[in-house]
DNA sequence: TTCCAGGTGCATA
DNA sequence: TATGCACATGGA
């Protein structure tokens, strides 16, 4: 994909392998807002407008050299979808979320944000995360940076219940105590199953979340996220024939032999039309 | 009213 | 290793 960096934007040429409402709206992300004309997309304390040319995109931002990395643009999706697409379920589903691109997220933002997701539903997940930034974010004047670690320690449970967290509040107040401010970066050298069981330690991390986190943050492809979805994808595709249903451990461990190497990549197609109902 | 939302933690066998 | 249940909250 072509595209060119500026001081203060990013130009992207062509949307084939680049579609925000695709990358946005496929269920990795959860900070950014829909202004009609364009998209704000936050990520940490940045912030990027991304809004649609005839050509393609434009991406104003301060932070463009973040914004390159975060949005993956060095990565080749055209050549991805060709060796997915040999695969008969993925024909449809990467059609229909062709401009998905998996973003290379905030360790941080995207352990708080997932652990928040967990049985939960997308509006509500926004509303106490737009909460955590509006209460403990630093203001960026108009707008609010993802909370850093100290600044969550400052606060106790009652903190995180009284913002909506539910149950989740405990798990909040405990996991900024169990990692220190390198933990998740230290981590990043780690092998993936090494990586991923550290992550399960941590509360309210469990199999799902921990591979969301290492899928949308860590960029580890050979992961699978199984959830409601992908279970329904599973039992429609796969499961007609067996006798009882496979847990979600069974299933995970099918679809990563299955996809390999790009298993997070066709996670991400399978769920987005799953979900969008387009399967 | 009941069910569900991108599940996890814990007890039990 | 696998199964069952409780867990906050709000919308459909």
């Amino acid at each position: 994909m072509k595209y060119s960096i500026g001081k203060d934007y990013i130009e992207i040429f062509g949307k084939e392998d680049f579609n925000i409402r695709d990358i946005l709206e496929c269920g990795q992300v959860f900070s950014y807002k829909d202004m009609g004309d364009c998209y704000l997309v936050f990520s940490a304390d940045k912030k990027a407008k991304v809004t649609e040319t005839n050509l393609g995109y434009i991406i104003k931002t301060n932070s463009p050299k973040y914004f390159e990395n975060y949005f993956d643009l060095k990565t080749d999706y055209g050549k991805i979808k060709a060796t997915l697409s040999k695969f008969p379920i993925l024909k449809k589903p990467i059609e229909f979320g062709k401009g998905i691109r998996i973003l290379k997220q905030d360790l941080f933002e995207t352990l708080i944000s997932f652990i928040v997701s967990a049985n939960n539903n997308i509006k509500r997940i926004t509303l106490i995360l737009n909460r955590l930034r509006e209460n403990l974010g630093k203001d960026m004047g108009g707008y609010f940076a993802f909370p850093t670690r100290e600044s969550m320690l400052k606060k106790d449970v009652n903190f995180y219940k009284e913002i909506g967290a539910g149950y989740r509040a405990e798990y909040l107040y405990k996991v900024v105590r169990q990692i220190d401010d390198n933990t998740l970066e230290e981590w990043k050298s780690l092998d993936t199953k090494t990586l991923r069981n550290k992550l399960i330690s941590l509360a309210g991390v469990g199999p799902k979340v921990a591979d969301c986190v290492l899928l949308f943050a860590y960029s580890r492809q050979d992961v699978f996220p199984v959830d409601t979805w992908i279970e329904q994808m599973y039992m429609k595709f796969y499961g007609k024939n067996e006798e009882k249903v496979l847990s979600r451990e069974k299933i995970r461990e099918f679809l990563v032999q299955e996809f390999g190497d790009l298993a997070g990549y066709a996670q991400q197609y399978l769920f987005y039309s799953m979900r969008s109902k387009e399967v």
